[in-house]
DNA sequence: CCTACCGATCGGTAGG
DNA sequence: CCTACCGATCGGTAGG
């Protein structure tokens, strides 16, 4: 059942051209040509356009859930926030194609998808913000405004996406150390 | 004689539209709704959809040429990029609206509108990372890849443009003093 | 500034 | 997986 994997293809291809041109002015006719295919025949794989979207957002998504779950509450906070970053940066130099419609793109889901996505959103961010809140309660952070620290923090590692290509002059280590270092000088007390 | 106030008026009309819904996904007919206009009436006023656009992205562009013309490259770097960040909080939270058209929808101009703004871009980055660059040899800021701080500070503010909204629970002077202070720590040496 | 309208392109379906 | 095609919507123009 070739399917299955040509479902992929046309994910990856659809990634590529929304982070390339932008969700709506990419047409199914472009995505039909990058995989060599007849523009009707996408809908054999896919239910519709975006479908594709909500596909590529919410596998983001739960990535990012994934990564929180696995940080451990008990740990102190810089050590907790030090690991997120890590979990940003890793995101955004691996899946370099697909971060940028989970960053920007979303808001072209229709309901109740985009609801969804918000809330998942939504609770992401108030976790990391009691991560912050934490570590400035406690001294470890100087002391700032909590919902400052996080949209700076987010938005800092953004430029990724679209700059970090592998195999390029500074390797995905160098960044990793350097951009943690730089933020966590920020934050620290 | 209205046209050139109209002008003015579709302007921030289409800004506010490309920011919520992005360029491509924004129609003549829902700036026409939006300016209580029918469709044909606005090119009395404009002439296409994408020179609307660049009229939007060269404004904002050559704001940040006037300010980076601003500052005095005999001062100190940190100074210099001190100033520099703030000229980036400044257009992000007076100018809520059309910032980001020049952050995300510059990439739908045509030819060769397209080549001249990235070529000021470029310019601008240029001088920008040179500063960068000046004070990790004079030893005022940490040894780091100076690209990397330099896309990690541009990118570090984006968040204001879809975040900060004027008489919210935090004022400007507070954001700009803080985010100043978080960025500068993380470069000092 | 409006009514009326254009050709092009859109996402998607029918039917094999 | 393709050929053929659909109604809707797009940016923009003609003409007054």
């Amino acid at each position: 059942m070739s399917s299955n994997s040509q479902h992929r293809r046309i994910k990856v291809a659809a990634a590529q051209l929304f982070r390339d041109k932008g969700y709506a002015a990419t047409s199914m006719r472009d995505l039909a040509e990058a995989v060599a295919l007849k523009p009707s025949s996408l809908y054999n794989h896919i239910a519709s356009k975006e479908a594709l979207l909500r596909d590529i957002c919410f596998e983001h998504a739960h990535h990012f859930e994934r990564g929180m779950a696995a940080i451990n509450p008990a740990d102190p906070p810089e050590v907790q926030i030090r690991q997120l970053l890590r979990l940003h940066i890793q995101i955004a130099t691996q899946d370099v194609t697909s971060v940028m419609a989970f960053n920007d793109e979303w808001r072209h889901l229709n309901e109740p998808a985009l609801s969804e996505f918000r809330s998942l959103r939504k609770t992401y961010e108030q976790r990391f913000l009691s991560i912050l809140e934490a570590g400035i309660r406690s001294g470890a952070f100087r002391d700032m405004t909590p919902s400052l620290a996080l949209y700076t923090l987010l938005s800092s590692v953004r430029w990724l996406y679209d700059w970090f290509r592998p195999g390029r002059q500074i390797e995905v280590e160098k960044v990793e150390a350097e951009l943690i270092d730089l933020l966590m000088k920020g934050l620290l007390a």
